[in-house]
DNA sequence: GTTGAGCGTT
């Protein structure tokens, strides 16, 4: 079985660039997938059917299709959050009936005599959580909740399976919408949504759309878990409909109260690098420091200038990458640094401690001067990811010590 | 030439 699958792809007429490796990654993280799903049917020729499914809260029913007879879990739950199986009304007993569920949790298998002529109903964990998850209050974050309410413990990483452990892995903070650029404007929501599908379990998912029902190039999309997130932005270049995106955790969106993403500078850099040496290197060095840590985006200046940006999943494993703050690229050290946000995105209005001359050279306040008191160990009080402060701002305030021009203050 | 940036709500 070592030969290639001979895949009908052959219709690849467009670009096919020597981007080897990341496209390679994508293909064996969907044929994981493939063969998660490939359990007993092999009907793969007949048209998707549809089964009938009742909202729980009353609505309107919703038609969920199946995949080689059986319906993904993770299909189930994008349209029922929270739902961990479906029932139906044995109409011989009158006695609602399970449908079984495969023992990876992935699949709902069709019921002996088939999913047609039946209406399926959807098993919510708790009850109470979904009512609450429709209270408009709350109604974004309680999305969010949900997701969890059948595996009340996070499921950080799939790769680690159950979560019996408690790994040396701080809490990271709830998935977030990802943007998804570069979507084909023929490819439709349903396609878009499988694509994720065959990597983790899909919460939420949107192609976005002018008035006229014209998809604007872009989408976004929500995993279930941290770790399928990490999972999707650990994908360099994604493979969408015939179509080649991006997807990345969206600008201001990634400070909800914390941080999850953090990102390096990353200076000195020769123009030899390319974003895959980016990716292996500071990907397993994070890891060295955070398991669940993978390079969520790289981004290399067109015109090259000798720097770029290193995305991470993890602020403490960038914090430590930085501490360090050299790395060795292809041989050659770079300098590294937390990346400073741009203006629109400094919560803090502009820089009050550094005279004007020096916004642009800004010695990181990380580097601290060593006349002073201790490392505040970054990430045990870090409220932000990106600018550690000092409680007091009369403490510290950074100037270049042979500057004769006084401080504000 | 050691600091970028495709971006959503109904």
């Amino acid at each position: 079985m070592t030969e290639n699958s001979p895949k009908a792809e052959s219709t690849e007429s467009k670009s096919e660039d020597n981007v080897k490796s990341p496209l390679d990654e994508v293909k064996e993280i969907k044929k994981e997938a493939e063969l998660a799903q490939t359990g007993s049917a092999e009907k793969k020729d007949a048209d998707p059917e549809f089964i009938t499914v009742q909202d729980p809260s009353g609505e309107e029913p919703i038609e969920l299709p199946t995949v080689d007879g059986i319906v993904l879990m993770s299909t189930l739950q994008a349209s029922f959050p929270g739902a961990t199986g479906l029932k139906y009304k044995n109409p011989k007993t009158g006695a609602n009936r399970a449908v079984q569920v495969d023992p990876s949790g992935l699949k709902l298998l069709a019921p002996t005599d088939g999913w047609e002529n039946k209406t399926f109903h959807v098993i919510i964990a708790s009850q109470s959580e979904r009512v609450r998850a429709l209270s408009s209050a709350d109604a974004t974050s309680a999305k969010r909740r949900k997701v969890g309410s059948s595996d009340d413990s996070d499921s950080d990483d799939g790769r680690d399976g159950r979560s019996g452990r408690k790994r040396a892995v701080e809490r990271e903070s709830q998935p977030v919408d990802l943007i998804v650029l570069g979507v084909d404007f023929k490819t439709g929501d349903e396609c878009f949504q499988k694509y994720f599908e065959d990597i983790g379990t899909v919460v939420f998912c949107e192609i976005k759309r002018k008035s006229d029902g014209s998809s604007k190039g872009f989408g976004f999309v929500r995993m279930a878990s941290v770790g399928e997130q990490n999972k999707v932005l650990a994908i360099p270049q994604h493979m969408i409909d015939g179509r080649r995106c991006d997807v990345k955790v969206p600008d201001g969106r990634d400070k909800q109260g914390r941080p999850s993403i953090s990102r390096i500078f990353v200076g000195r850099l020769t123009d030899k690098v390319d974003e895959n040496q980016l990716r292996k290197v500071f990907g397993d060095e994070a890891k060295t420091y955070v398991e669940t840590a993978v390079v969520t985006d790289v981004f290399i200046p067109k015109p090259f200038r000798g720097f770029a940006f290193v995305t991470l999943s993890s602020a403490e494993a960038a914090e430590s990458i930085v501490s360090k703050g050299s790395l060795t690229v292809n041989g050659l050290s770079v300098g590294l640094s937390i990346a400073q946000p741009r203006e629109e995105n400094q919560p803090f209005g502009p820089d009050y401690g550094l005279p004007a001359g020096y916004r642009n050279r800004r010695d990181r306040p990380d580097r601290r001067p060593q006349n002073e008191s201790p490392l505040p160990m970054p990430f045990v009080r870090q409220d932000f990811g990106y600018r550690p402060q000092q409680s007091s701002p009369l403490d510290r305030r950074y100037w270049s010590p042979g500057d004769t021009s006084r401080p504000p203050w």
